[in-house]
DNA sequence: AACGAGCGGTTTTTT
DNA sequence: ACCGCTCGTT
C-alpha cells in the first residue's frame, strides 16, 4: 500500500520530487481529475494494477480478462497524472500492429502527443536503439537486417565453401540451431559447451556458427537474434545505460509469457535503475517455446524482482460461459503451475459446436454455410474468423469463400515480402544502404546477367575473403590488382558505377523514386516475360511493392529507405489485419493471439494437425502441452460462438489421408452428439462414397457438379481464373471431363475435382 | 545463357 | 501436389 498510489500521495503532499511549487497543487488537482477518469471502465483489480505505477508489477491472468486494457490505461494514467513525459515510457507488444493500436488508444485516452512514446516490439525497439547509438557496441549506422531467408542463404554459402554437401548438411537445420542459440544468448563457445548433440555433429555446427558470425560482421548485417543481443550489450554499456536506462522511467510488456532469455534481459536492464516494470501475460497462452520463448520468465517474475506485486484478474469480459468452460476443460489437461480461475461476465451463451466433414472441401463448405447463416441473421463478415494450425489449410477455405462471394482477409501465409522477385528488389535496395551486404550482392549481381557468372563469382569471393573485405569493397579497392581480363573488369566497373549512381539518389529522392530508378537502371524486369502468366504475376507484385513504397513515404515519420527496409523485414503476419475492413479473417492460430471475434471457427481439429504431428511422439510432452495452449488461445478468441471442425479424409502432401478427430475435442467436452446425433461410425458411413460435387452445400457455393456444363459456358477456376468450356466428355458421368480455354492455356479438368463456378 | 528433367523438401508456428 | 533448386544438356 505504501507505494501503491503515487497519485494520492502526491496530491496529499502537493509535492513531487521533494520540491514544492507555487501552483503545483492546482495543477496536480486538474491532473488528478483527468487521471482518475482513466479508471472508468475497469474493475477493482484492474484499477489497482493501473494505479500501482511504482515498482515491479505482474498481472498474471487468463484469457479475455482485460490485461491489454490494463496496460493501455496504465500507460495513459502515468502520462495523464504527469509522472513523466511520453518520452520516458517504453511499452513492448507482440506485433507492430498491436503497438500501433496501443499508441492510438493512449493518444485517444489522454489527448497527448504520443509521438515520442516508445511502443513497439522488442525487435523494433532494438533497431531504434541501435540506429541511434549502435556505434557504442560496434554496430554500423547503416546495418542491414537479415531475415531468416538471408541467414539461411549465408549458412548455405558457408557450408558450400567448406566443400560440404548442402543436401547432407542442411542449411535450414544449421540456421535454426544458430537462431535458437541466440535466443538463449549463447555465443558459439557457450553453445558448444552446453549442447547435448554428439561431439562430431556439434563441432560442425560450431564451426559454421563461428564463420556465420564473422560473415555477418563483415557484411554489416544483424539477424533477428543479434538485434536483441546487441541491444542488450548497448544497455549494459555505460553510455547506453545513460541514454536509455535513464530515459525510460516506466517499462511495460504485454504477452510476457512469450519472451525469450534475451528479451528478459532487456527488460531487466531497462528496469534496473528504478524497478518500475509492469509485465502482463498468461502462462496458459505461451505458444512460442518452439522459437526459444521461456515461460519461466513469467512464472519466476517474483524471483527476478523480489519486491514484485502480483495481481490476478478473474473476470472474463470476452466470451460466454459455454465457450469459457470448454476452453477451461481443455487447458485443465495440462499440468499447470498457476491455475487461473475465470468467470464469464457475459452469461451462459451457447455451447461450442462441432462440425464433422467428409473431407476438407466439405469442411470448408459447412463452415461457409454457417458463416452465411450468421450473415443472413445480421452479423458482419468481419465478425467471423477461421483459424487453422497450418497455412496449408487456408487454400480450400479461400476457394470456397470466393466461390460464395464472401470477401476475406488472409493474415498472409507466404509473406508478400518473401517472394523471390520482391526479395530481389529489396536486395538491390539493401545494397544501396549498405554496400558491404554480400548476401544481397550475391543475390542480385547477375540478375539480369551482367558478367557475374558462377566462375567469376567464385574467384571474386575467394579473393575478397582472403583480404577480409566485402565483395563491393574488394571491387572498389582491389579491382586493379587483379591480372588482365579487361572485358571482365569493365563489366564489374559498370556495375559498381551503376550502384554508385543509384546511391547518390538516396540523398535527394524519395523512396518510391529510388525504387523506380532501381528497376529502371538495373533493368531487373527484363528477366521476365510479358507473355508468361507467372511472370505477369511478378510484374504485378513489383507494382504492388512500388505502391507499398509510396504509401510508406506518405505515412512514415521518417521516410528513409533504411526505415522502409526495416519495416519490411520486421513485419509480422498479424500486422496485415485490418479490423475495420468488413471481411472474414483467415489466420493461423498463432497469428490469432490477442485478437477477438464474435464467431470463431477452428478447422482441422485432427490428430497430427492440432495437435501437430511433431507433438505426437512419446517424449514430446512439452510440445503436446504447447499444442493444447495453442488450441486454448484459439478457442478463447471467441465472443459469441465457437465452432470446431474436423474431416474424415484430407489431402496432405499430395495424398488423401484418413484422419482421426483431435483429442482436444473430447478434452474440451465437445462431443459427437452435439450436432449430427449419430455415432462417428454412422456419420463416416454416411459420407463415404459421396463425391464433393454432389454433397449438400455444393449448390450453395456455386460449385458446379457433373452434367451441368456445356460448350460455351463461362467458368472460373481457383487457380487458372476464368475460361470458356470448349468440350465436355462423358457428360453427366462421375468422371466427366471438361476442356476449358483459360487466358493462357487450354486445360482438361475433371469436373468433380475442378470445383468450377459459373461466371 | 537458357531450358528441362530430376530431386528434395514442403505443410508447424514467426520476430 | 507443388515448388524451387541443381545439374546436365543445348
Ligand atoms: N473492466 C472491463 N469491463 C468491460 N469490458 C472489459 C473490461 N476489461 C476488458 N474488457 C473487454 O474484454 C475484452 C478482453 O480484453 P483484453 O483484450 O484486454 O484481455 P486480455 O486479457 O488481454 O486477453 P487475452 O490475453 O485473451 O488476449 C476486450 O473486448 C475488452 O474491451
Amino acid at each position: 500500500m505504501e507505494r501503491t498510489n503515487k497519485l494520492l500521495f502526491n496530491a496529499a503532499s502537493g509535492c513531487r520530487n521533494g520540491k514544492y511549487e507555487e501552483d503545483s497543487i492546482v495543477r496536480m488537482a486538474a491532473r488528478t481529475e483527468r487521471a482518475r477518469t482513466l479508471l472508468d471502465g475497469l474493475n477493482p483489480e484492474q484499477r489497482e494494477a493501473v494505479i500501482t505505477t511504482e515498482g515491479p508489477l505482474l498481472v498474471l491472468a487468463g484469457a479475455g480478462s482485460g490485461k491489454t486494457r490494463v496496460i493501455c490505461h496504465r500507460l495513459a494514467y502515468i502520462l495523464a497524472a504527469g509522472f513523466c513525459g511520453p518520452r520516458n515510457v517504453i511499452a513492448v507488444t507482440f506485433t507492430n500492429k498491436a503497438a500501433g493500436e496501443m499508441k492510438e488508444r493512449v493518444s485517444r485516452l489522454t489527448g497527448l502527443d504520443v509521438r515520442s512514446l516508445w511502443v513497439s516490439t522488442f525487435h523494433s525497439a532494438a533497431v531504434r536503439m541501435l540506429r541511434a547509438a549502435g556505434n557504442l557496441v560496434g554496430v554500423k549506422r547503416d546495418f542491414t537486417i537479415y531475415d531468416e531467408g538471408d541467414s539461411e542463404a549465408l549458412v548455405k554459402r558457408i557450408i558450400k565453401d567448406r566443400g560440404w554437401d548442402p543436401r547432407e548438411e542442411k542449411p535450414r537445420h544449421y540456421a535454426e540451431l544458430i537462431s535458437r542459440a541466440k535466443d538463449d544468448a549463447l555465443d558459439p563457445d557457450d553453445w558448444l559447451e552446453k549442447t547435448f548433440l554428439h561431439r562430431a555433429v556439434a563441432e560442425k555446427i560450431y564451426e559454421v556458427y563461428r564463420e556465420y558470425e564473422k560473415r555477418l560482421a563483415r557484411a554489416g548485417a544483424l539477424d533477428f537474434g543479434s538485434l536483441l543481443l546487441r541491444a542488450v550489450k548497448l544497455l549494459r554499456h555505460p553510455e547506453g545505460k545513460r541514454r536509455f536506462g535513464e530515459r525510460f522511467q516506466y517499462v511495460m510488456v504485454d504477452e510476457y509469457q512469450d519472451t525469450n532469455a534475451v528479451q528478459y534481459e532487456m527488460v531487466r536492464l531497462l528496469a534496473a535503475a528504478h524497478g518500475n516494470v509492469c509485465v502482463v501475460g498468461d502462462d496458459d497462452q505461451a505458444i512460442y517455446e518452439w522459437r526459444g520463448a521461456n515461460r519461466a520468465n513469467i512464472l519466476a517474475f517474483e524471483k527476478t524482482f523480489p519486491k514484485a506485486k502480483v495481481i490476478t484478474l478473474t473476470r472474463n469480459y470476452r466470451s460466454t460461459q459455454g465457450i469459457l468452460d470448454a476452453a477451461s476443460h481443455l487447458i485443465g489437461n495440462n499440468t499447470r503451475l498457476r491455475e487461473k480461475k475465470l468467470r464469464a461476465e457475459r452469461g451462459s451463451g451457447s455451447v461450442p459446436r462441432l462440425i464433422r466433414a467428409r473431407n476438407e472441401y466439405d469442411e470448408a463448405e459447412q463452415v461457409v454455410r454457417a458463416i452465411r447463416t450468421n450473415l443472413k441473421a445480421g452479423a458482419a463478415k468481419k465478425d467471423h474468423a477461421v483459424f487453422y494450425r497450418v497455412h496449408a489449410l487456408s487454400r480450400v477455405l479461400e476457394e470456397v469463400l470466393s466461390a460464395s462471394g464472401i470477401e476475406y482477409q488472409l493474415l498472409r501465409g507466404v509473406s508478400f515480402y518473401q517472394r523471390a522477385e520482391i526479395k530481389d528488389v529489396v536486395a538491390y535496395l539493401k545494397l544501396l544502404v549498405n554496400p558491404d551486404d554480400d548476401g544481397s550482392f550475391l543475390r542480385i549481381c547477375n540478375k539480369p546477367a551482367r558478367g557475374f557468372g558462377a566462375k567469376t563469382l567464385e574467384r571474386l569471393v575467394a579473393a575478397a575473403t582472403e583480404r577480409n573485405l566485402s565483395l563491393m569493397a574488394y571491387l572498389r579497392k582491389c579491382g586493379e590488382d587483379r591480372e588482365n581480363r579487361p572485358a571482365q573488369r569493365k563489366k564489374e566497373a559498370a556495375f559498381v558505377e551503376m550502384l554508385d549512381e543509384l546511391q547518390s539518389l538516396l540523398k535527394k529522392e524519395s523512396v518510391s523514386i529510388v525504387v523506380r530508378e532501381v528497376l529502371e537502371r538495373t533493368r531487373y524486369l527484363e528477366l521476365y516475360d510479358q507473355n508468361d502468366p507467372e511472370d505477369l504475376q511478378r510484374f504485378e507484385n513489383v507494382r504492388e511493392f512500388l505502391s507499398a513504397a509510396q504509401d510508406f513515404e506518405e505515412s512514415a515519420d521518417e521516410p528513409t529507405l533504411a526505415a522502409f527496409l526495416e519495416r519490411i523485414t520486421l513485419a509480422t503476419d498479424a500486422d496485415d489485419y485490418d479490423p475495420s475492413a468488413d471481411r472474414v479473417v483467415l489466420s493461423t492460430l498463432h497469428a490469432a493471439k490477442g485478437l477477438e471475434f464474435r464467431h470463431v471457427f477452428i478447422v482441422g481439429c485432427e490428430e497430427g494437425l492440432l495437435p501437430h504431428g511433431r507433438a505426437l511422439g512419446e517424449e514430446a510432452d512439452a510440445e503436446m502441452e504447447e499444442e493444447r495452449r495453442l488450441a486454448y488461445v484459439g478457442m478463447t478468441r471467441a465472443k459469441d460462438t465457437l465452432t470446431m471442425s474436423y474431416a474424415f479424409e484430407r489431402r496432405m502432401y499430395g495424398q488423401i489421408q484418413a484422419r482421426t478427430r483431435s483429442r482436444f475435442l473430447s478434452e474440451a467436452g465437445i462431443d459427437d452428439t452435439s450436432d449430427w446425433g449419430g455415432t462417428e461410425r454412422e456419420t463416416r458411413s454416411f459420407f463415404v462414397g459421396r463425391t464433393p460435387a454432389t454433397l449438400s452445400g455444393s449448390r450453395d457455393t456455386g460449385i458446379v457438379g457433373c452434367g451441368v456444363l456445356s460448350e460455351g459456358d463461362s467458368v472460373r477456376h481457383h487457380r487458372f481464373g476464368t475460361g470458356v468450356v470448349l468440350y465436355v466428355a462423358e457428360s453427366g458421368d462421375e468422371n466427366e471431363v471438361v476442356q476449358i480455354r483459360f487466358k493462357n492455356k487450354v486445360k482438361n479438368l475433371m469436373t468433380k475435382f475442378a470445383h468450377l463456378t459459373r461466371v
